[in-house]
RNA sequence: GCGAUCGUAGUUCAGUUGGUUAGAACGCCGGCUUGUGAUGCCGGAGGUCGCGGGUUCAAGUCCCGUCGAUCGCCCCA
C-alpha cells in the first residue's frame, strides 16, 4: 500500500484466490446446468446506445435516472455500460431478426455496471448469469425458467433460500391495481413515509415493501393484486403454480413483491434467503441473490413487435458468498531436479506429464527441504525426483508422498503409477459420498 | 443521494491518559556441513501508521477535509 501507485476504482474488485475460485464455480455451474435445460450461450456488448435502456427500463426508474455509467463516445453518441442483461438481449433479438429461433432459450454472463453506493454484495462493476426465454408466452416457459434456477441453487448447494413468487397480472390488470393503490395510499398521504409520498408518484407498487413502520401500518389494507386479476390472468398465474408444484419446485406466493422496472408483466419472483438463515447473513444488507419476470412489454417499448418473454439475472459474487470456500485444485505431481545440472530435464520431465494429463509443477527454488515442503503444501499426490544419478541412468526417483514410498522408474512407469494414485484419490472422494449419503438415507429413516 | 463505524508491514491485528529508532503472528526470502518433505531452529527483507491540512515543544494517537471499506436507508443482483 504504497503511497503514489494507482487504486482500485470505488466499487470495483479484483477477485483472487478462493473468491475467484467460488466465482469460477457459480459460472462453471451455470453453464453445466444450463446445457441440460438446453439454454444457448450468447454474448453481447458491454455497451449500447443509452436509448436502449431508457426506453426498456422506463426513464423515470433509479437505474436509468441515476445509476447509469453514460457517456458520449467521439462521434457525439450517447452510449451507456449496461446496467442489466435484458434491454440489449432484447434490442439484438430485434435487430438480429432472432424471431426466428423463437421461442428462444439464451443464457449469458459477465459484467454490469451501476453508479450506486458500494456495500457487501453490492458493487459497481458487477457479474451476474442470466437466462431468458423469448418469444414464448405458455407458463411453461415460466416453469421452465424457475425450475432451471431452483436446480441451479440447488447444484451449487446454496440452502436456506425460498422462492417468492407474485403475479402482476397482464397490462390491463396492472394498471388497475396500480390505480386502486393510488387510490387507497393517495388518501392517507400525509401519513406516509417521505419515501413513499415519493414512490406514491413514480412507482406505487413499491410502497407494498417498505421496512419504513410509518407505512406498514396502511399495508395489511392495502388492494390486492388478486382482486384486479382478469380470468386470463388468473389462470395463467394457477398455470404457472401448478406447474412449479410437477417440477417439484418449492415456492411461496408473496403478495407483495414487486419488481421495480416498469417492463414487468404477471410471473415476478426472487429468491431470497429465509429470516435468520446462514444465507441472510452472509449477504448483509443485500437480500435478493436470483430475481426476474416476464417481460412482455418489453420489446414494443424499444419499437419491435409483440413478443413474449421471460428471464431472471442472478448476481455472481452474492452466489459465490453462499457456496462457502474453495481453493485451487492441488497439484498432483512435483518434479523436483537436485539442482541446476538436472533443470531442463525436468522441464521435459514436467512437459511430459503436463502433456498427459497431470496436474504438474516444477519446484526449483530453495534448498531441498524447501522443494519438498511446498510440494507437500501445495497438495502433490507424488514427486518425481532428478539428480546425476537419474540422468545417467535414465530411470527417475518416484517418491509417493503420502506413504514416503520412493521407487525409481522409467518416465512411462511414473505416468501408469500417477493414473493408480488419482485412481485412489477419486475412490476415496467416492466412499466419502457414499458414507454421507448413507447418513442421510439414515436421518430420514429416523424420521419416519 | 442520506445516516453511522472504521482505515497501522503482503495478511490478521497490538500500540497504554499525544512523548525518544512503530511491534506480534502468519506469509515471503536466505541458512541449519547442498540427494529428500509434512510440526523444528537461526537470520533477513518489508510500514514516511490511507491521503492532505491543522492544533502542539511533540501526533499512529486530538481537530478538519478527502479517498476508500464496512453497516443501515434508498434502489437492486
Amino acid at each position: 500500500m504504497s503511497k503514489n501507485t494507482p487504486k482500485a476504482i470505488r466499487g470495483t474488485q479484483d477477485i483472487f484466490g478462493a473468491d475467484a475460485e467460488s466465482f469460477a464455480f457459480v459460472v462453471e455451474t451455470f453453464e453445466r446446468v444450463r446445457k441440460l435445460y438446453r439454454f444457448r450461450r450468447a454474448e453481447f456488448p458491454v455497451f449500447e446506445k443509452t436509448e436502449v435502456f431508457a426506453r426498456s427500463l422506463g426513464e423515470t426508474t433509479d437505474v436509468v435516472s441515476k445509476e447509469m455509467y453514460s457517456f458520449e463516445d467521439r462521434g457525439g453518441d450517447s452510449l451507456t455500460l449496461r446496467p442489466e442483461f435484458t434491454a440489449g438481449i432484447a434490442r439484438a433479438y430485434l435487430s438480429n431478426g432472432w424471431q426466428q429461433h423463437a421461442p428462444l432459450k439464451i443464457a449469458t454472463h459477465g459484467a454490469l455496471f451501476r453508479y450506486e453506493r458500494p456495500q457487501k454484495g453490492r458493487y459497481r462493476q458487477f457479474h451476474q448469469i442470466d437466462a431468458e426465454i423469448i418469444g414464448a408466452g405458455e407458463p411453461q416457459a415460466d416453469v421452465e425458467l424457475l425450475a432451471m434456477a431452483d436446480h441451479l441453487l440447488k447444484e451449487l448447494g446454496i440452502e436456506g433460500v425460498t422462492l417468492h413468487l407474485n403475479t402482476l397480472g397482464d397490462a390491463a390488470s396492472r394498471d388497475a391495481w396500480r390505480a386502486g393503490l393510488i387510490d387507497y395510499f393517495g388518501a392517507v398521504r400525509g401519513e406516509l413515509s417521505e419515501d413513499s409520498q415519493e414512490r406514491l408518484d413514480k412507482n406505487p407498487l413499491r410502497i407494498l415493501d417498505s421496512k419504513d413502520p410509518r407505512d406498514k401500518a396502511f399495508l395489511a389494507d392495502a388492494p390486492k393484486i388478486d382482486a384486479f386479476l382478469s380470468d386470463e390472468a388468473l389462470a395463467f398465474f394457477d398455470s404457472v403454480t401448478k406447474g412449479l408444484d410437477a417440477a417439484g419446485v418449492k415456492w411461496k406466493r408473496a403478495e407483495a413483491l414487486v419488481r421495480g422496472l416498469d417492463y414487468y408483466r404477471h410471473t415476478a419472483f426472487e429468491f431470497i434467503p429465509d429470516e435468520g438463515s446462514a444465507a441472510a447473513k452472509a449477504l448483509g444488507a443485500q437480500s435478493t441473490i436470483l430475481g426476474g419476470g416476464r417481460y412482455d412489454g418489453l420489446m414494443k417499448s424499444l419499437g419491435g413487435p409483440d413478443t413474449p418473454a421471460v428471464g431472471w439475472a442472478a448476481g455472481i459474487e452474492r452466489l459465490a458468498m453462499l457456496v462457502g470456500e474453495r481453493n485451487q485444485e492441488p497439484v498432483e505431481l512435483a518434479v523436483i531436479p537436485l539442482g541446476k545440472d538436472e533443470e531442463l530435464k525436468a522441464i521435459e520431465v514436467a512437459q511430459s506429464l503436463r502433456l498427459s494429463h497431470f496436474a504438474t509443477e516444477l519446484f526449483v527454488r530453495g534448498n531441498m527441504k524447501k522443494r519438498f515442503n511446498r510440494a507437500d503444501q501445495a497438495g502433490a499426490n507424488a514427486a518425481i525426483i532428478i539428480g546425476a544419478d537419474e540422468l545417467a541412468s535414465g530411470l527417475l526417483q518416484f517418491k509417493d508422498l503420502k506413504t514416503g514410498e520412493q521407487t525409481a522408474l522409467s518416465l512411462d512407469a511414473i505416468i501408469e503409477r500417477s493414473w493408480d494414485l488419482r485412481f485412489a484419490d477419486d475412490m476415496e472422494a467416492m466412499d466419502d459420498q457414499l458414507s454421507e449419503l448413507e447418513q442421510e438415507v439414515r436421518a430420514l429413516g429416523e424420521q419416519d
